[in-house]
DNA sequence: AATATTAGTAGGTGTGAACCCACTATAGGA
DNA sequence: TCCTATAGTGGGTTCACACCTACTAATATT
């Protein structure tokens, strides 16, 4: 027995752990599987919030507005509006001016269970951003937000 | 320049838009993906510049060894170090003492390709990190560290 | 020597995400 | 009316990732 119980040898690479990129797809992956855990165990995934959230912070929404605004692919967005029909957190509604179009809308039933979805998100946040302070947690938003607005300006899409 | 041409019809919801949990896995994604990108069009995946970067920062390893400490399967690491061996880049010999180890240990050739694929790193970074000045960047990174020996620190694995 | 344990390898499985095509229904223009 | 385009839907493909199972070779234990 060379080591008595050496969980992790020594650590990751430094010249990995000094690419800000390498630790942000690192931690943007264990939060992301975080909180999908936690809406897995209710029978939801990432989009579902993603589509709730859209709807409850912008309005209804014409199915193909939605795929616009969440760079969603339409066909993906029909399985999510499905699930969420089927729960009772969203309706759906024929336009009547153009009957091609589904209007879809969230219920109070959503709203609330989008409220239980927010909360989740935030104790994953908390579990995640446990070594960082209040301010500290601000100055990291401000960046992030900055970093964002930066992608969605400049490339479309990716 | 606030929005000189929406390209999405508004954006993405404040709800989501508020988690940095949320822009930490936007922009995580993002930045492996186009560094994935980078790599691929060399023939080469990310965990090939994990493992290149462990072997050139902590010397040779076993491949035993290897996968403790970046987490990665033993079946998919001999995959990698094939890949790598098969491109001169890492080399392969039995351990003398326990002739069933097969110790792993960067060439020139891997070096040299470590510090292109750094370079390109670098240069993926540089365009996802855009809207930040070079202090903001320190405080960036130094935010991300935190937050990741959090992690390591607590669960082991996930 | 017999057995159990460990290192490495080959191949396969399950999942999630993104994407694509075919089809129906409706709308709009010639 | 005929033709084209658009909205939504169902089904399927592709790809990467993590994981798992057998199997061989070598070592350690008894």
């Amino acid at each position: 027995m060379t080591s008595p119980a050496a969980p992790s040898p020594d650590g990751m690479p430094p010249t990995l752990l000094d690419l800000s990129t390498y630790l942000l797809s690192r931690i943007g992956r264990t939060a992301r599987a975080r909180l999908g855990e936690r809406l897995a165990a209710r029978g939801l995934r990432l989009w579902d919030m993603a589509v709730l959230a859209a709807l409850a912070d912008f309005g209804p929404h014409a199915q193909r507005e939605l795929c616009e605004r969440l760079a969603l692919d339409p066909s993906d967005l029909a399985k999510v509006a499905d699930r969420l029909a089927a729960g009772g957190h969203v309706e759906r509604a024929r336009d009547g001016a153009d009957r091609r179009r589904v209007s879809v809308s969230v219920t109070d039933a959503g709203r609330a269970l989008l409220a239980e979805l927010d909360a989740e998100a935030r104790s994953v946040q908390d579990e995640v951003l446990a070594p960082l302070d209040a301010p500290q947690r601000e100055v990291l938003q401000e960046l992030l937000l900055r970093v964002h607005a930066g992608l969605t300006a400049g490339r479309l899409g990716l």
